[in-house]
DNA sequence: CCCAATTTGTTCGTATGTATA
DNA sequence: TTATACATACGAACAAATTGG
């Protein structure tokens, strides 16, 4: 593979070094001025992970071996790296090396699962499959996943319980283009997360999500799923997740039963 | 001030420096054994912040200069700024300084307040203070501000309009030892944010917080202060809100009317 | 159990670019 | 324009964790 180094734009001239490219790594798009060395590494790792070079849970080349291919200091692909760790799109574990992360239980309760019981006890939830169909997308489904109502899709229904109760209703929204393949059977017998399902069947990483909570009236699907009263008070959470390329790939209207449960937020985290 | 300069661990021998100490920084305790020096130095700048040596809105010393106090590498230093920087403590500027953040109304809407229509406007909220009282904990109150019921408070109550409707209604606790001189006039005659009041007037810095959320019917006070009809879905955030050194500050319940407008939430940022 | 190799983590120090006053 | 301060980039050495012999 041809790859070319960051054109450095720095004073003091870079030894022309003679290290064979690490495998995956593509040449640097020439659009990188004005942005700092360090985003341009960081866009070139996003960009061999986004591009398949480098799958989920691969071991990155040890930090001077993938300087010298970029050309950049050590400190420079450093900080790259550390930006993406900060996303969780990459895991440094000292005198292992640096991974692409993958969706383990950990990263979803901490990254994506914000219920818990009112005493403060955590636990993984367990997961009802109860419908799955091929759909259009809806109005909703379709502005979030941003492309047009009608839109071939695949539409599920999750309950989760917590300490065996049920607590949360998901009606989930996914575009068919995205998921070729996805059944009934394949997300019924997963033995992982959704997002590692997701990462690991489909090649769809979910880095990132926003979330609109309200409180509405449960409507009856949800009051039955839930064993609740139709009417009552419940949250309910629109998720869109995002994935690496920044596409929104996943359109999810989650009901929470709070009488036992909070959903917990943490506004700036200690260091 | 005698200012001693941080042990270091490392291997090479820092030259000795005669820098004179910069006002305002406190000796390095001595059980700053087994952290990173960087750590040590973030801990030191956060002490100087804690005890008032560096009020909110003060430069701090050049980064060469307290690195030299510090008698650390201008690296090291950076590092722990950067820290400070990443928890909205200190705020950077190039070409001007590193100052302590104040709460600004821009901080407050970006890290504190997360009500928007459901459109995506968002715009500061108009505050009306509806209640003032001296009062005694309740058990909710005193367990989140980690005191015993009875401990003497300050109960007040806002309503907060966006557009010109009535959307969120707080019951806000905050303890009386920490306060001392709020009055109902202070809090209604302020024309800045209730945590900026909490800064400039008291010496309290909020610094993070954390949420619960849960869909409840709104109970008669709600509802009369929102106009809404009692029993309607509404919902309500209990936040507990730490100060500077770690100390629960302040205790809020806010009820948040979801017809028109949704409580967002970002899970992870893009870089 | 210990040792050596590998990899990230921490710390050092210097030079130059860029924004601000 | 000049001086100041943070921002970016360079490179080197050693510490600490992990793994495999």
């Amino acid at each position: 593979m041809d790859v070319r180094t960051i054109p450095a734009h720095h004073a003091r001239m870079p030894l022309a070094r003679t290290v064979p490219p690490a495998a995956g790594f593509a040449p640097i798009a020439p659009d990188a001025a004005g942005m700092p060395l360090y985003r341009a590494v960081r866009r070139e790792i996003l960009r061999s992970i986004e591009d398949g070079s480098l799958a989920p849970g691969a071991a990155l080349p040890n930090e001077s071996e993938l300087a010298a291919t970029f050309n950049v200091a050590i400190g420079t692909l450093r900080r790259a790296v550390d930006d993406l760790v900060a996303e969780h799109i990459l895991v440094r574990r000292q005198g292992r090396g640096t991974f692409v992360a993958t969706h383990t239980r950990d990263r979803f309760l901490f990254q994506f699962f914000h219920v818990e019981r009112c005493d403060g006890l955590r636990e993984e939830p367990g997961v009802d499959l109860l419908s799955f169909e091929r759909v259009r997308m809806d109005e909703d489904a379709a502005a979030a996943l941003a492309t047009r109502p009608g839109t071939p899709a695949f539409h599920f229904e999750n309950r989760l319980t917590l300490q065996g109760t049920a607590v949360v209703h998901d009606r989930i929204t996914v575009p068919a283009a995205l998921f070729r393949g996805l059944t009934e059977k394949r997300l019924r017998e997963r033995a992982t997360t959704i997002y590692h399902l997701y990462q690991s069947e489909f090649g769809v990483t979910v880095v990132r999500a926003h979330e609109r909570l309200r409180a509405v009236g449960a409507d009856r699907a949800s009051a039955r799923a839930l064993g609740v009263a139709p009417g009552q008070p419940v949250l309910e959470v629109r998720r869109t997740a995002i994935a690496l390329g920044g596409r929104p790939v996943e359109y999810r209207v989650s009901t929470i039963v709070t009488a036992a449960h909070d959903y917990v937020n943490l506004l700036s985290r200690p260091a």
